[in-house]
DNA sequence: CGGGATCCGTTACGATACTG
DNA sequence: CAGTATCGTAACGGATCCCG
């Protein structure tokens, strides 16, 4: 194998780019904050990344602590983040926060599932819902599910439905990701790209509020 | 010239890291947040740097519009943070903050100057001091020497001496990243590890006071 | 001497093909 | 499905050279 190019400097952020500052490895993190994921969803997420490099992008974050295989539902092999992993929430929020002041390119490829948005919204709604607050939501953007619970104020957002929820709401992405970029205002978003497709309309307002609080924290 | 290597996705992570991402590119910003700087005050300052790496991304650095040049003292051309530019600080410290988490590595080789360690500070007594404090020190580390500055809350800190400086603290480089990153408590760094060398008891203290702050909001 | 540009060997990346 | 193997290309690292 070959030895870790490295800076090998005395400074924090030097070593912290030492672990995380791989090409594509930051953007694999980001995925996993959506919840465990198999090799391929990972791949399909991450377009244009290579077989070869996501396998050793994970096998090197697994050396270095930050992500550990642990095993899914049928025999499958799942990838996770560690403790040391999870703490990648806000520096990715705040890599989220400042591309957000550039415009995306118009060579785009879009990403082949919405693992993507989950760090973002986790993270805003982390920074905005206060200790003893409570809400369970369900999430579709462009058909992909996903499940939001915050538990007296710890918030857990995962990819996946979840069918149970008391509220369902449905969007889309490119509306989405304009509204927490702050291009578009909040209540723009709420009445034109956003349907309520489940709940009694105290606890879909209730929830709308909190979100409302997660995209104003953001900026 | 090479088009640039880009991920293209529409993500506003993976735009941050198209424009941040590359090698080298981050550790420059770094040093930049200490104050305007010549070519060779960077490359010193970032061992192992290549002079042909640091001269590409600059020039990537000011097509993005993230860098600038402007005229020194002696018709010397220096090198300075745009408001974009500038923006990446609290990105700088959250890596920083991740960094921290993991021991420095054996075989390290220290910057040629310290201008690495002003975004930590400037944004760590950012976070802590409130809107209407004002203060005004000289740090000298290792013989080097910062000017810390709060007017009314606003923070900041330059590479360079400030011989009006009503107080002036002397410590060194390795207590004073392990007292940040939380490795020495905060006290054993200001009773053991640090000498004011200018003041009165009373200014020193106050600027003390401030300091402690700044570390224990870092944690 | 500071501020680069040029050259070149080595490493990493990107795409695709292949295997258990 | 979950990787490994291969290979052409681009990026990095180190040194040297050039120019004001």
């Amino acid at each position: 194998m070959p030895k870790k190019r490295s800076y090998r400097l005395l400074c924090p952020i030097a070593r912290a780019l030492d672990k995380v500052g791989d090409r594509w490895t930051l953007l694999i993190l980001r995925d996993l904050h959506a919840g465990p994921a198999r090799y391929m969803e990972l791949q399909t997420g991450l377009t244009g990344l290579a077989s070869n490099l996501l396998a050793s992008r994970l096998n090197q974050l697994q050396e270095d602590g930050l992500v550990r295989q642990t095993d899914g539902p049928h025999g499958t092999q799942l990838y996770a983040l560690t403790p040391e992993g999870e703490a990648t929430a806000p520096l990715l929020f705040e890599l989220g926060n400042y591309g957000s002041r550039f415009a995306p390119p118009e060579d785009l490829r879009r990403p082949g599932n919405l693992r993507t948005i989950v760090v973002n919204l986790k993270e805003s709604l982390r920074r905005s819902v206060d200790a003893n607050s409570n809400a369970r939501a369900e999430l579709v953007v462009d058909e992909e599910f996903f499940a939001v619970r915050v538990d007296e104020g710890r918030v857990t957002v995962r990819y996946g439905a979840d069918p149970e929820a008391p509220v369902s709401l449905s969007m889309g992405y490119e509306a989405l990701i304009d509204t927490v970029d702050g291009r578009m205002p909040s209540d723009e978003f709420a009445s034109e790209h956003l349907e309520a497709t489940r709940g009694t309309a105290e606890d879909v307002g209730s929830f709308l509020g909190l979100l409302a609080g997660a995209f104003a924290g953001a900026r």
